[in-house]
This record gives structure tokens, sequence and C-alpha cells, in this order.
DNA sequence: CAAAAAATACCTGTTTACCGGTATTTTTGG
DNA sequence: CCAAAAATACCGGTAAACAGGTATTTTTTG
């Protein structure tokens, strides 16, 4: 038998992979993570085989939580289920530890699979994401690699949700009661921080990993 | 018997939905769309009493197929099944006639709720969309209300790819050989079509929508 | 074919964004 | 308490974005 745990922060969406894992009887659903943290509480409580991870959630998101339960339980295995196939993620998943990664756009079958793949020690890519990271891999050669992630302070975030909704940069210091250029600077620092060149990289970087931007 | 239509871009959620929906003996599921268009064939087929609609999809989204399923086949409810929660969605979506609004963050029992409430000819709103429904209202009054979406040329969605992707206008007049001039002309048109001010807002549109931006 | 739509290009401005710094005050954590 | 991190603010400069036009050519379509 193997043990999932699943880790999705929609829950209808966790109820559906339930739904679809526990038809086979080689699989047993041991529990559910809406996020990162979440997951990291039920592998110290279950030591799931398989982590079924989505990449995009509130609190602590799926490349973090690779990263924390490779490093502390290594016999679980991760395996990603994304709905982006881009080389950024791919490549900071495998690298984080993950043993597989599947898009959500492929049928219960391949899912399946998957799962008993990485169960057995497998490495299992589907096929569009091999494609991404062939691709990626031609074009980095030997570049930097390493940790572009580091997470925003408070008031970062509270700017990038202004940003987000469209508000310039004179707005939100005027919501914010603070002066231009302090939002200028918070605004070069999230840039750099996140290695986007633009508010429009900004939103689709928010966007993939399922920030809060309410 | 109710007999539900599931319209999702991503296969693995649609296979989950039925397998959700299939455990409760009044639905059963008669068909899946992968988007829109697909929707519409499979609705003159199978005259379904519940679509559960998603938004964000290729080739027709959620909104247009629901106008048009509810323009030709009047007993057919649709539910929508969305994970974003804005104003805009909500009131679009009801205008366009759906009968529901539910979010991928609620649990199977309220799907279930909500999808035989809509097939007995009620209306169910989850909590959540509901206040924001008469949170928009109060500020709306008597609005404009209606229309403000077009959808874009060839020309106008290749440069929205590149502004997705952080592509400046003198880098997009390079990649496609035209002048700045006629990408700021597009830029604008684009721009005035969605009624968003900034590229924020088009990175932000498009990706709640799920465009294609590969 | 003729009309409509799309794609192209230019103009004049003003505003905003973005880049590279530096630097002070406030808050936080060990 | 003291060091580190966060939040604040400014400067000088270049590039880009945005707003408001107008106008021609090409393509599509009834």
């Amino acid at each position: 038998m193997i043990k999932v745990l699943i880790v999705d922060d929609q829950s209808i969406i966790r109820d559906g992979l339930e739904a679809i894992l526990t038809t086979d009887p080689e699989i047993t659903v041991c529990g559910h993570a809406c996020n990162g943290l979440e997951a990291l509480k039920l592998c110290k409580e279950h030591a799931p085989d398989v982590v079924l991870m989505d990449i995009s959630m509130p609190e602590m998101d799926g490349i973090e939580a690779t990263k924390a339960i490779r490093k502390r339980w290594k016999k679980t295995q991760v395996l990603v289920l994304s709905m982006y196939n881009n080389h950024e993620f791919v490549n900071e998943l495998m690298d984080a530890g993950a043993s597989g990664y599947v898009l959500k756009n492929t049928g219960r079958l391949e899912l399946k699979e998957a799962i008993t793949a990485v169960a057995n020690g497998h490495r299992y890519l589907a096929k569009p994401v091999q494609a991404t990271l062939e691709e990626s891999q031609q074009a980095m050669v030997g570049s930097n690699g390493g940790e572009r992630y580091h997470s925003l302070t408070k008031r970062e975030k509270e700017i990038v949700k202004l940003i987000v909704k469209e508000r310039t940069t004179v707005e939100i210091a005027d919501v914010l009661s603070l002066s231009t250029g302090t939002i200028e600077t918070h605004r070069k620092n999230i840039f750099h921080k996140l290695d986007v060149r633009n508010a429009a990289g900004l939103v689709k970087y928010a966007m993939e990993r399922g920030w809060e931007l309410t």
C-alpha cells in the first residue's frame, strides 16, 4: 500500500484527488493539507510514502515545502502536481528534491502511474515537463542555479497587492501615507528579490504562486 | 436523477469532480468538456440539467459559454465553480444567466448542495460570493453594467503574451519587426478593450481567465 | 466588389517606471 | 541590550509607459 498525502489549497480539488486515488487498491490517502506548513505537520504525523504537492498556496508554497520535507524525511517522495509548465518551476522543484512533476491537465491514469513510479524510487516527469526541462538546460549551461527566492516583508507584500490592483507609485504612497520615494524603494527591493523586471512580471509571479491578493 | 455536465480545462479536476459527484445517487455525470465550445456541443447532445462551469479556459471562457447556454437551452442551469471571488466575475456571470456560484475551496458537501439547489430552480451563492455581490452593488448603484468584454485580435493576443513575458514596447517591436508606434497603438487598444489601466492589470486579467500565455 | 475590421505607423505631450546609489529611523529577535 | 532586519526617505538620471489623437495600408468578410 502506498500512503499518499494530498497538498492543495483548494478543498474541492483535494476531495477530487482523494476520490480518484481511493479507487486504486494500491493507494491509500492518509491526509489533506491546504498549505506547506500543514503539510509538514502531517508528514511528521503520518510519514507518507508520497506527497502529492501543488505549488500555488498561501502561507508556505510548494517549493519551500518540498525542500523542507526532503530534508527531514528522506523516505518521503514528493510528486508535484501543477498547472504550470515553466522552466523556473520545474528547475526549482527538481532542485528542491521533488521526484516527479505532472500537470493538472493529465488524466487519472497518468497520475496513478506517476504515484507508483515515485513510490518505487523512480523519477517521473510528464512528457511536456521533460521537454521544458531539456529546453531550459540548453539555455542554462552552467548558470547560477540557486536560491532565487526570498520571502517578502509584510510591507512589501502589502505593496504587491496594490500593484496587482493597478495602483501607481503615487497612489500607493497616498493610500499608505508614505512618500513616493519609499514606495519606489520597496518596488525596487521587491523586483530584485523576486528577480522580475517590471510590474507585469511581478503580477505573473504572484498569481502563479497563488498568493493572497485580496 | 440530475444530469451534470462538467466543464473545466484541467482534466485531473474534471476526473476529480466526476469521482466526487458519482458517489451521490441523485447525480449522474453525462459528460466532460475542456472549454466553452465543447460545452455547447455537449449541451446539444445531452441536454444536461446542470452545467458545472469553470471560468478560466482557452478557446471560449466560462462567461461567454454561460451566455450561449442560457440563451439556447433555457432548462439547463449553470453553476459556476471558480477559484476567484471578485465582483467583476460574479456580476458578469450572474448577468450572463448563471444560477449559482461556488468557490473551489468549498467542500464536496456544499458542492452537492449547490447542484441540487440549482437543479430545482433555486439560486445558490456561496457565502463569500454573496458578500462580494452585495459589496459591489453598493458601489455600483446604477453604473454601466454591460458588455465590458471584447475579444482581442490575433495580433493583440500575440502582444499580450509578450507583455506577460516582461517584454517592453521596444523589445516587442524588435521581435515582431514592427515600429514601436504600432506596438503602442496595440497596447492602447488592448487596455481599452479589457478596461485595464496598465500592464499589471492586463496580466491579472489574462491569468484570471486562464488564457494561453505560452 | 465594397465595407468593415485589423494591422500598420506617426505625433505631441505628461507621467510613471525603473536603475543605481545613499542614508536615517524604527522594529525585531537573540 | 545590541545587532540585524525592516521601513522609511531622497537624489539624479534614462527609459518606458500612458493618453489623446490621426491616418494609411492590408486583410477579411458579407
